[in-house]
DNA sequence: TTGACATACCTTGCAACTCTATGTATAATG
DNA sequence: CATTATACATAGAGTTGCAAGGTATGTCAA
């Protein structure tokens, strides 16, 4: 039973960070990291299969942009659909964390802040 | 990209089930049921193994015992190691909840209560 | 200038996790 | 006596994330 280290929602995750601004891929590796205070490091190996299967399912755009150093960019634009998809998630997130909290809650012992 | 409909964090509920008293495995599948309020609608096919992989971890010991009606039910009793495993794992559930609460937090439009 | 490091994208193949489906068996209920 | 609830179990398939690898450019110090 060795533990799986993973982050379990990354399509949440995503859709989420998109929801602020366009992103491309490595900077949203750097974003989230930044945001969760280092909890999440998302691989690439993780994130580029997700990212290409958004688009393929039409929740962003992809477009190229180039940056300042001169180096072309891939930047990711979340649709409409991609946002009705994020509240969706949103909510399914709420549930299920408050289903655990529950859970958590009704076993002693477990000083919960 | 179709979603699959999962509970990622299993061996955290069924410890912190066990934290409380013994249970035997289809108990433990309504008790999660109701103390989620119906969210987590744990499969046997997914909670057996799970338990045997606990037992052979040291986590939980089994014993045999007769229900009321006759029947042998197979109960698990959570080990002090086993303990100390759902104290790790409820932190681990913290920081991460935590964590995506942070990234949804940063993301705007998202209506969070 | 060259070597290391950060930036930036991508894919293959494996390992882990959960579910579906199925099987077995007993007790309760109508 | 047939159906439903109880109770345990496993095999196989699907999804997901990661490790590991590849390609290429920009930056910076030695």
């Amino acid at each position: 039973m060795k533990k799986k280290q993973s982050i379990e929602h990354t399509q949440l995750l995503v859709l989420s960070l998109l929801a602020g601004e366009d992103m491309y891929g490595y900077q949203m590796i750097m974003e989230l990291a930044r945001r969760s205070d280092r909890t999440f490091e998302m691989k690439e190996g993780t994130l580029y299969p997700v990212l290409h299967g958004l688009e393929k399912d039409g929740y962003v755009e992809a477009y190229q942009q180039e940056a300042p150093t001169g180096r072309m960019r891939k930047y990711y634009h979340l649709t409409r659909r991609g946002g009705a998809a994020l509240k969706t998630e949103a909510e399914a997130w709420k549930t299920y964390s408050g289903a655990v909290n529950a859970v958590l809650r009704s076993s002693p012992g477990l000083n919960l802040a």
